[in-house]
RNA sequence: GCCCAGGUGGUGGAAUUGGUAGACACGUUGGACUUAAAAUCCAAUGGGCAUUGCGCCCGUGCGGGUUCAAGUCCCGCCCUGGGUACCA
């Protein structure tokens, strides 16, 4: 039988299907192992080669753990939210979920064409009400919930009121806002609304104002990536930064859990770096600056922390260099900060209030990267040094911002590089109060820059001169909690996640309101259904799109919360619901999470690194918290794909004419560059007829050719329609069959890089596939295979294969697998092998990248089950013995032959052998031998010197 | 700006722990088969010099360094990609 792809992988996807061949079932017999994709969004332009990649990947590792005896979790599903669909929604009036189940259809139908073991029965839709129903019940949880820090967990917030109850909230150690101490009985006297604003600031979701980008025209908040210089990207209206009230998860609780998890996580090394930079950890000392005059002793002498008394009269700072608050010479405030207004002097008013202005519609990201840009103003105002009492200046400027430590620093121009440029545009005084090992006090306004080192000894710092760094941190700090002008303390940058988006299509908060104070909805109330409305867009009066609804009040006819939640809400733990996707009882059971636990290989792509992938720690950890799931950390080990680029082809086109010119040829012109579809170029050749038909405008076209041909330029940029460049998966599968695609996309190189796509090298993985196909068929096409007794030579061959993959899919390099799959299969054609026993087990070594092609095999072989379950072929040792290895023969470093000895020779004999050996003559004579190193089983260099002696001497 | 990753032939890449740079493919060139094409098979293929005797020199983004030995380790730079908190 000839070999019929689009036949043999209709037959199987078929078979699996109708077979639910890939069914899991908890099952006490075997060990678990989930294997999980980060499910995709599904867009409107279908599946592109791109995304396939790491799931062909987790794919191939599913099957192979199937094999190995695993019983494996290996689900799909669809983060449904998003706001393509939204946007779409706003343009054509269509509903969301029109579109993204269309879309999902789709993306179902293409990845069933590939071949995945996909369990489509625990298929997830963030959008469905029955999956959502478990992201509000978690909201509510999280709203419930207070963090802690005695326990360091999350605990019911009843048990925060108890305590509130019996002695206020002086004993309580919580991850919360400010809150002023209040006693029990100042707690029982405060009326409902004035305790739920209490407890508000302990919640682990809680209300707030956070800073936002508001556009006035469009009503709504823009993500970063839709504002461009202060203008909306989509109709250019004026965008400004603005408070809102927003709900927010108190993530910040975790950030030292999230911190130590990492150690117990199989990641790369540079995605826990992310992450812990990303959570920015860091030990110092919060500092108060009070005003000039001095305040009275009594006031200095109060004890931290939040008392609303001293606010207005101190600036309280964080610093990592509490040693250096000698060298501190002035201050600076973000400008939104609040006492900004309170401390600036009349005369400096307009200047400060117009920067203010100016600064503070500048994105976050322009305000630390312009790091030339050296802008501030002063304040007029001047605060006491409480470690000198000198009067130090109050500036602002727009490198500190608001949401770092307390949007206010002390300014060290001496060993801060950012304070000491600003020092020297604005002309302030710089103190050195460091001093290098080795070197001299000098005058700071000699130096290029700062010295930011820990490293050295204190100067001109009073009581700490003469120590090392770390000491006299250690010393101020204990120094300022005496003065009781501050405390050392740990400080981090996470920020708590901001869960509030004024869109439609999004899951609806379980919140109503009452007075104005929000309560949570009844559990049986759940799912709240996301409600129709007649526009998807914001109301005239800037509310969101669900305050557009008809009746979206509660029964009781309280207004339901018309925000909905981001997009990480549906994506942070929906691998938990794929353990008990059906489950209408809970989120997920306790039985099949003690089964399932956590995920043994998570894949996908480098973006997510500080996203999703915190978030979802996040959420577990509050899960786990809670005791409703049994592990910490959610993903044991992860690994990233790489994303593949497009390869765009380019015309040439003279300017102002219709005329093309080669590539090669095009710098003796004028022309411009045209993206021209990649279907119309074939090995970078123009099909000009193709292109005259491709648009009108070319039908006339005339071309200027080089030896008869039209070359076109190329270039690696992103796939995208635009572009011309975008290859699906559905054309190469009609062509080829899934099974050379999946090969394919392995073959194109390492999972985790990101590389270009080009259909060229396509030919060369289906010529291996027929290749493989004609091993198992005679001349005439038939199936045929003999019952002989392999050769040793034949057993060598399987099972050097056998090591390889196996090492290599240990370690995730499946590109190297398919080419160790071509070379087994050339060493084999080579000895035409037609032995059942090599075959059969050939088959099995690549079922997991080549499931149909196998399946078809493993059933002419006479199996009657699917391949799924059949047993990895186990390698042997004894097959692959080599008595003798060939040496390189290196002099200097330089292979010059190669000798081949017996591998169990002693170092001393090949050092004799060498050097005796003909070849070697010629790179020994009139040279004097050095040193003679031998590793054995690898090489052989032998060390000359270069300068000719007496020949006769050395013989 | 900051954090992370990457840079090897004409192309994708291999070299797993510092030990033969370029496996395996694509492409190209030449050849076989064929009326022809497709398919298939064979040979050559990093650059340069030399050439029928082999051979020799250079070569992993750039500049230094460590080492008997560096694509791999160290220092400094250049370029590309991702993230930078509401794209997914």
């Amino acid at each position: 039988m000839e070999y019929n792809f689009n036949e043999i992988e209709k037959k199987w996807q078929q078979y699996w299907a109708e077979n639910k061949t890939y069914k899991a079932k908890i099952d006490y017999n075997k060990p678990k192992y989930y294997v999980l994709d980060m499910f995709p969004y599904p867009s409107g332009a279908g599946l592109h080669v791109g995304h396939p990649l790491g799931y062909i990947a987790s794919d191939i590792y599913s099957r192979y753990m199937r094999l190995k005896g695993y019983n494996v979790l290996h689900p799909m599903g669809f983060d449904a939210y998003g706001l393509p669909a939204e946007q779409y929604a706003i343009q054509t009036g269509t509903h969301p979920e029109i579109t993204t189940y269309k879309n999902i259809d789709r993306y179902k139908e293409q990845l069933n064409k590939i071949g995945f073991s996909f369990d489509w029965d625990r298929e997830v839709r963030t959008s469905d009400p029955s999956y959502y129903k478990w992201i509000q019940w978690t909201f509510i949880q999280l709203f419930e919930h207070w963090y802690n820090n005695n326990t360091n967990r999350a605990e019911h917030i009843n048990e925060l009121i108890k305590e509130f109850e019996t002695n206020g909230n002086k004993k309580v150690q919580a991850a919360c806002c400010e809150v002023r101490e209040f006693t029990a009985d100042e707690w029982k006297n405060l009326n409902e609304k004035e305790q739920q604003e209490i407890l508000m600031n302990y919640r682990l979701a809680y209300l707030s104002n956070a800073m936002v980008n508001w556009c006035p025209v469009l009503g709504t908040v823009l993500a970063n990536d839709e504002v461009q210089d202060c203008f909306s990207e989509r109709g250019g209206h004026p965008v400004e930064r603005r408070l809102m009230k927003q709900w927010s998860l108190r993530i910040t609780a975790y950030a030292q859990r999230l911190l130590d998890g990492l150690e117990k996580i199989n990641w790369f090394e540079s995605l826990k770096e992310m992450q812990r930079n990303w959570i920015g950890r860091s030990e110092g000392a919060l500092v108060r600056f009070h005003f000039s005059p001095t305040p009275s002793k009594e006031e200095k002498t109060t004890p931290l922390p939040f008392r609303e008394d001293l606010k207005g009269i101190c600036i309280e700072v964080f610093t990592t260099r509490p040693d250096t608050l000698w060298g501190a010479t002035f201050m600076v405030l973000a400008p939104e900060h609040e006492l900004v207004e309170k401390i600036t002097t009349p005369d400096r008013e307009e200047k400060v209030m117009e920067y203010i202005k100016w600064a503070k519609n500048r994105s976050e990201r322009e305000r630390i990267a312009e790091i030339n840009n050296i802008t501030g103003e002063f304040t007029g105002a001047y605060s006491i040094n409480p470690v000198n009492g000198k009067e130090i200046p109050i500036w602002i400027a727009d490198y500190v911002l608001m949401g770092y430590g307390t949007g206010a620093i002390m300014a060290v121009p001496a060993h801060d590089s950012r304070d000491f440029k600003f020092a020297r545009h604005f002309n302030i005084p710089i103190i050195q109060v460091v001093v290098k090992d080795g070197e001299e006090l000098s005058d700071p306004f000699s130096w290029e820059d700062s010295y930011d080192s820990k490293e050295g000894k204190m100067v001109n710092s009073g009581i700490i001169n003469g120590m090392e760094v770390k000491k006299a941190i250690k010393k101020t700090i204990n120094r300022i909690e005496e003065m009781g002008v501050g405390y050392g303390t740990v400080n981090y940058r996470l920020r708590d996640a901001i869960f509030s988006r004024q869109r439609y299509w999004g899951e609806p908060f379980p919140i109503y309101y009452k007075n104005g104070i929000p309560y949570t909805l009844d559990e049986s109330k759940l799912p709240l259904k996301l409600p129709e409305v007649d526009k998807y867009l914001p109301t005239e009066s800037g509310e969101p799109p669900l305050a557009r609804a008809k009746n979206w009040v509660t029964d009781e006819g309280y207004p339901l919360e018309t925000n909905t939640m981001p997009g990480f809400a549906g994506s942070s733990g929906y691998y938990l619901r794929y353990m008990d996707p059906h489950n209408d009882k809970e989120y997920f059971s306790k039985k099949a999470n003690n089964y399932w636990r956590d995920i043994d290989l998570y894949l996908g792509g480098d973006e997510h690194a500080t996203g999703h992938l915190i978030y979802a720690r996040f959420w577990n950890m509050f899960l786990y918290d809670l005791g409703l799931v049994c592990e910490e950390e959610p993903f044991k080990k992860l690994i990233n794909q790489g994303k593949i680029q497009g390869r765009s082809s380019f015309v040439y086109r003279i300017t102002g004419t219709n005329k093309f010119v080669s590539y090669n040829i095009r710098n003796n012109y004028k022309t411009n560059r045209l993206h021209v579809d990649i279907n119309l170029v074939d090995n970078d050749i123009l099909n000009i007829e193709a292109f005259k038909k491709w648009q009108p405008e070319f039908c006339d076209a005339e071309f200027i050719l080089e030896e008869g041909k039209y070359i076109c330029g190329w270039e690696i940029e992103k796939m995208s329609k635009s572009k011309h460049n975008v290859q699906n998966p559905d054309d190469l599968i009609e062509k080829y069959g899934a099974d050379t695609f999946r090969l394919y996309e392995m073959f194109l190189g390492p999972l985790e890089s990101h590389k270009p796509w080009d259909t060229k090298g396509i030919e060369g993985v289906f010529r291996f596939i027929k290749k493989f196909w004609r091993l198992y068929h005679d001349e005439q096409n038939n199936f045929y295979v003999s019952d002989e007794t392999p050769t040793k030579e034949e057993l060598k061959i399987l099972h050097k294969t056998i090591k390889k993959i196996q090492e290599d899919i240990k370690r995730f390099s499946f590109n190297t697998v398919v080419s160790t799959f071509m070379i087994c299969v050339n060493e084999l054609t080579d000895l035409k092998c037609t032995k059942k026993a090599i075959l059969e087990d050939l088959t099995v070594l690549i079922c997991s990248y080549a499931p149909h092609i196998a399946e078809e095999l493993w059933l002419l072989l006479g199996n009657n089950k699917s391949i799924t379950y059949a047993t990895f072929p186990v390698f042997n040792k004894e097959y692959i013995k080599e008595n003798t290895f060939i040496y390189p023969v290196s002099f200097n470093g330089k292979m010059r032959f190669k000798l081949e000895l017996p591998v169990d020779m002693p170092v001393k004999e090949i050092e004799k052998l060498v050097v005796s050996d003909d070849q070697a003559q010629k790179w020994i004579i009139g040279k004097q031998i050095r040193k003679i190193i031998i590793v054995p089983k690898k090489i052989i260099n032998i060390v000359v010197n270069q300068i000719v002696v007496n020949n006769q001497f050395l013989k």
